[in-house]
DNA sequence: GCCGTTTTCGGCCCGACTGTTTTCAGTCG
């Protein structure tokens, strides 16, 4: 069985091996053909299966020659073609592509003159001052490298949620399929939601564990196993994610829970104010004496602390606690009542799908209204949209709204009674901010949107002062209703631009700006702390998916955790409120 | 290597930035 994933991976290197060779047009045909796979919700392997090699030359983006090359994977498991590449530049791609500013072409010299083919070899050789005397490389390419080598080794060892819940969500599935377990839930920071996890921590009640710790060990995506027991066991997934399995008593469960969800910091606070009122608390249970007095739920436990029940994602002893005392907790936003999506991307620039394709995904995931946020001119590489094609959007979109809401069904001719809100796609852009502040599309065109979205691509390293007052400049226009992505980190990628949150929140509160969550997995923007910051200072958040496909839209939802762990509550989240209270808001 | 109301050959998102140069290659989005 070989994944999506990994025969994008495979093609993505091809591409990469190409562009080495300078070979033209090429690797941007197999860049394509993987982003096409990575994309795809079916299977490969079951589109192959069900319609052989014609089927798969059906994908858009795949043609005869690469489809072979996928039937050959799908068959043996191997590719002679790229065997062949890798062999003759044997370099570690997959890590050393992630180190930003160096491409395949840097990576060949750097093989060929150094002979450098994995992260180990480009430290040790920049440390030694080696790379600067290569031609076309320089002092400060030496440092940069340094400082991705850095920052790769900073976030590695992570893993982002949005990007690895699926797979354990799937692990999840099958386990609770077995007869033996009767409850499941992954504990850990993956019920906590934070951005990035360590490992999955997945509680398990049952009373007959072996079968179940069998089963699990020998999961085909287990690599390793570090560990197998009645009670524990612990492996490794091929793709370098560790996984622990605990079984745990009915009577303990919640106690467990609370244990293995963490985080430590809340933990320790709670086992400290069991001590005060002469409990102990532990992962078995809480208990006077010798006698369990709670365990068996969550709710019971806090409820015997004195405390009103806290929700994971405020787990991390940040001010919880003392709310629960006092019943002061806020009402978190809940992951069903999202009302809309405020940044969606379409194929009119870098996106997949089409308006009308974004709209019929939203509506069917539940949603009431999404903003067509389309990339502007300035971003060229994404085709961003000029004042003109940007007009041209706006009637399309009247024109679809119509459809949407008309009452009777095109097809059938008959009127259409199933919804009782009608659904509606709103005008929007995601206008680029200038490097001095103003935007990429004339005021009179911003005027005619229902929500402009700004957002910074480049001149990413101006310093603290001169980036808060480009930000400030761009949300201070009258028809700039949100920044989106406001510190532009990428997770695992790139730092934040050095810029003055507390500035920008202090200017949001004042032009009425809102400022994005903005939900992509690798984004997560604002993220909890300044979400706290915000909503604190009154100033109201959008949860947007950013989605560039319709296989995006459910990202939302880390959105929404990210928010929760921001402490956020309905008012403070102009998308969950209904349409015309959230335009009303709106410049 | 892919694609096609300019259709089976000939075009393929392209402008800005960085760091290296002293006119440009490589990378990014």
């Amino acid at each position: 069985m070989i994944s999506n994933h990994q025969i994008a991976e495979i093609l993505k290197e091809i591409g990469e091996y190409l562009e080495m060779q300078s070979v033209a047009f090429k690797p941007r045909a197999y860049e394509k053909a993987a982003e096409v796979i990575e994309e795809l919700e079916e299977e490969v392997e079951s589109i192959y299966k069900n319609g052989g090699l014609k089927a798969i030359e059906d994908i858009p983006g795949i043609g005869v020659s690469i489809a072979e090359k996928i039937e050959e994977l799908i068959k043996t498991g191997h590719l002679k073609y790229y065997e062949k590449l890798k062999k003759q530049t044997p370099l570690d791609l997959i890590s050393l592509r992630r180190i930003e500013g160096l491409g395949p072409k840097s990576l060949k010299k750097l093989y060929e003159a150094l002979g450098i083919k994995n992260i180990q070899d480009l430290e040790k050789a920049a440390q030694t001052g080696k790379i600067r005397k290569i031609e076309g490389f320089g002092e400060k390419t030496e440092e940069n490298i340094l400082e991705g080598i850095k920052f790769l080794k900073k976030s590695s060892g992570r893993f982002i949620l949005g990007f690895t819940r699926s797979l354990i969500r799937s692990l999840e599935e099958r386990l609770k399929k077995l007869k033996e377990v009767e409850r499941l839930v992954a504990a850990g920071s993956v019920r906590r939601w934070k951005e990035t996890i360590g490992d999955a921590d997945i509680l398990v009640i049952s009373n007959d564990s072996r079968p179940v710790m069998d089963y699990f060990v020998s999961l085909p995506e287990v690599a390793r196993v570090y560990a197998k027991g009645l009670t524990k066991s612990a492996v490794q997934l091929n793709n370098g994610l560790d996984v622990d399995l605990r079984v745990v008593e009915k009577k303990s469960y919640g106690a467990a829970l609370s244990y293995f969800t963490g985080s430590k910091d809340h933990n320790v606070a709670l086992r400290e104010i069991a001590l005060k009122k002469g409990y102990k608390l532990n992962e078995y249970g809480l208990f006077k004496g010798k006698k369990q007095i709670a365990g068996e739920t969550e709710e019971e436990i806090y409820e015997k602390l004195g405390l009103d029940y806290i929700e994971p994602e405020m787990r991390e002893n940040k001010g919880e606690i003392e709310l629960a005392r006092r019943h002061q907790l806020p009402k978190l936003i809940d992951y069903g009542e999202i009302l809309g999506d405020l940044q969606v991307q379409t194929n009119w620039t870098d996106g997949v799908n089409s308006i009308e394709e974004m709209a019929k995904a939203a509506m069917a995931q539940g949603l009431e209204y999404i903003a067509i946020t389309d990339h502007t001119k300035r971003l060229a590489m994404a085709n961003g949209l000029d004042e003109k094609r940007l007009l041209e959007q706006i009637k399309e979109i009247d024109r679809l709204n119509l459809k949407f809401n008309s009452s009777i069904d095109e097809q059938n001719s008959k009127p259409v009674v199933s919804r009782v809100e009608p659904f509606k796609i709103l005008k929007g852009t995601e206008c680029d901010i200038l490097k001095d502040g103003s935007l990429d599309i004339k005021d009179e065109v911003l005027a005619k949107l229902d929500v402009v979205g700004v957002s910074i691509h480049s001149y990413f390293n101006l310093s603290k002062k001169e980036q808060t007052e480009r930000i400030k400049k761009a949300i201070s226009n009258p028809n700039v209703d949100i920044l989106f992505h406001p510190s532009g980190r990428i997770i695992q990628k790139r730092e934040a631009y050095e810029f003055d949150i507390e500035e920008i929140i202090k200017t949001a509160q004042k032009t009425k700006t809102v400022l994005e969550v903005n939900a992509y997995p690798n984004r997560l923007d604002l993220k909890d702390d300044h979400i706290h910051l915000a909503i604190k200072a009154g100033v109201k958040i959008a949860i947007d998916s950013d989605a560039h496909s319709v296989t995006h839209l459910p990202y939302l939802e880390y959105g929404i955790s990210q928010a929760r762990r921001g402490w956020a509550e309905k008012k403070d989240i102009i998308n969950y409120w209904p349409l015309e209270k959230m335009l009303k808001m709106l410049k």
